[in-house]
DNA sequence: CGCCGTGTTGATCTCACTCAAGTGCGGTGG
DNA sequence: CCACCGCACTTGAGTGAGATCAACACGGCG
């Protein structure tokens, strides 16, 4: 990840939408972390537990899932860096999902009473927090639309464009390609389809000459 | 709906999660509203708009929906008396989905500016409305799970079950009934199958004697 | 009275699932 | 160094859940 403070990335987007005082800045960057080095396809949050803390996403990629008995699991969101995951916890201390990792991830495990505090000492970054919050559910409301309504063609390749376009605001390439750390497993999990079946829709995508995606990194072809 | 102030009920439920002081009790009670009476399935929030506050639900049901182009509606959840509908236009002042109404509708509309005026001056209420949001969000992502992975049988029993247990919190009956008002095709509509397909679901469940739902009545029968 | 929306039923079709087998690759141990 | 294993990806065949289209009964309402 880059150089510099690990909340960096989270300073910039808080101040994407409010605006900070040196104070608040100050808040943040002396919120207490743990760096937590985290391997990959590993579980950083199980639904039923209670986690002291909420992790900032440093580098690498996670999603949230919950399993349905019988059915396999669902992913129900992803998590890139400079987003909090498990922020719901703040406040609903049981986890009501899992949240785990694709590949190697680095996070800042921040104890919840630290954020706790933040909020209530500043009423700038307590919105700026609530509205990240209400980003993420912003994304659930599209997911249900997603997975409900439209087939796996479309599903698979919003949930692709949906990445492509999160994961280039922060770094715009010129060749509209990033590196995409998933399996078709994971992307089927997300879509509520089958693995087979994803498969197929990627080779579709690919045979119409609308993605080019091989060996960790995804290309769109005009 | 009941006697007393419009506000009574939220109180309840947000004594239910948090300690209020007196003052906060006053803070909630004072809040300006207006009481709006609202047709049957119109709309209340269009997906787009910035409306300039949010309602709490007195009496009736209301949805939140999202339009996918060429594949109907999806709903994404339901509001029950006693749950603020719109709360995520707080912060986020662009409605990202649309809510509209199930049968006739009674709510007190709420100015954002009131809501957060109230938030920054108790940290207990700010909390105790944040936590309304997670929990709302908590709803989306079982919405996500049951729509991406359990056949229609499961969904639909899924979004009942979700229904009458959410509605009997409030007010338990002897005979596991409760009131209705959905059309199948809203039933429909937030499972993510066909009006014609939810129709023979439910007639599977009454041939299997799970449920007995007629003219807006809704009973499980053991 | 005619109209529209809801619920119901039947026939047909197709998207997506399951099962099954095979490829290619990276890692591990002999 | 090679044999082996496990995992991701790929391909094929058969099946089934659920969509679509169409028609009709019924009740409420202008």
């Amino acid at each position: 990840m880059q150089a510099g403070h690990p909340f960096s990335r989270l300073l910039l987007r808080l101040e994407r939408s409010s605006v900070l005082s040196d104070a608040d800045r100050r808040q943040i960057a002396n919120l207490p972390f743990k760096i937590i080095n985290c391997p990959a396809r590993s579980d950083i949050v199980s639904r039923g537990y209670a986690p002291s803390g909420s992790n900032l996403v440093l580098d690498g990629l996670l999603f949230s899932y919950k399993t349905v008995s019988g059915a396999g699991r669902q992913i129900t969101s992803f998590f890139i860096p400079g987003d909090i995951a498990g922020l719901a916890t703040l406040y609903l201390p049981i986890a009501d999902h899992s949240i785990a990792s694709v590949g190697p991830a680095v996070l800042a495990f921040v104890p919840h009473a630290a954020l706790q505090q933040t909020i209530e000492t500043s009423a700038v970054l307590a919105q700026a927090l609530w509205r990240e919050t209400l980003m993420q559910g912003a994304i659930f409301h599209e997911q249900i639309a997603n997975v409900g309504r439209r087939d796996a063609f479309a599903r698979l390749a919003h949930i692709v464009c949906e990445l492509a376009l999160r994961l280039r605001a922060k770094r715009p390439t010129r060749d509209c390609s990033f590196a995409m750390p998933c399996t078709q497993r994971q992307i089927a999990d997300a879509c509520g389809i089958s693995a087979v079946h994803a498969n197929r829709v990627i080779q579709e995508l690919r045979r119409l000459g609308l993605l080019d995606w091989d060996s960790g990194r995804l290309k769109f072809t005009t």
